[in-house]
DNA sequence: TGTTAATGATACCATATTAGTATCATTTGT
DNA sequence: ACAAATGATACTAATATGGTATCATTAACA
């Protein structure tokens, strides 16, 4: 089971190096300083800006920078961008097959699991990653 | 993302109703009461066999029952049975692209919840989920 | 002792998700 | 004009998930 797919990883990856970067970053530097598939970080960084995260300047010398603190980018959020609104899914068990009078145990222990984790995952940012 | 998958939670469904039973259960009674594709429940029934988690007897007559009590049956083995090891996988990063000073704080972060996780999982019981 | 109703074993297929590529268009500094 | 960057978008490949299909084996029972 995975928390975090590679578009997620190689994006915090990149969020890390640039938020440790004065001016603007180019796709080529990150690729080099992480040795990520070019074009999929290209991808990566796009959505990134189409969702605020990054800014992004086109033409010679452009490249990208953050839009907003890092402090301020939750990795959470970051999850929801490249795999969806976080959280554990529920079962396919649906109330009538589940265990006696309808209520479903299973169920409500999914949550608490869901919630401890989520509690955790959203004190997350990059800044917290950041810091030594 | 995904606790639990379908096999998994066929599987419970399956072991549930099977703690309440006194004597064998065929597939065909597990089809019709829970509504799954026979193929799909055989399949299921067979693997939980091998795993020494039901025992299974063939000719007319046969059918499944539990091999150990519900109280020991828990839910991160059956996950584990279906789903491999029951975990968060880490994350992509090496510790030498991460954070500063080769110490991956994502990763820490990432066991952190995942044994918050495995706390709450590990009590789970097939009794535990029956008991109204 | 043959038929039938069950599981055992295994190979196969379908669909969805994840991971990644390829291409062309647009912008901008020199 | 050209080069160096991103924008947009469509396509492909690999893997995981969710099943089917088939034949072999076993055992009760008429
Ligand atoms: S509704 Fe999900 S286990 Fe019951
Ligand atoms: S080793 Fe995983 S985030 Fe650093």
């Amino acid at each position: 089971m995975k928390l975090i797919t590679r578009n997620t990883d190689y994006a915090l990856r990149a969020l890390c190096y640039m938020s440790k970067q004065e001016g603007l970053v180019t796709v080529g530097q990150l690729v080099q300083k992480l040795d990520v598939p070019r074009p999929f970080m290209r991808k990566i960084l796009q959505q990134l800006n189409k969702d605020k995260i990054l800014e992004s300047y086109k033409g010679q010398g452009g490249g990208f920078k953050l839009k907003i603190s890092p402090k301020k980018i939750y990795m959470v959020e970051i999850m929801r961008v490249f795999q969806g609104p976080v959280g554990l899914n529920g079962c396919f068990l649906k109330k009538d097959v589940c265990p006696n009078k309808g209520k479903c145990v299973l169920r409500k222990k999914i949550r608490s699991i869901e919630e401890g984790m989520l509690e955790q995952l959203r004190e997350i940012t990059v800044a917290s990653l950041v810091q030594h």
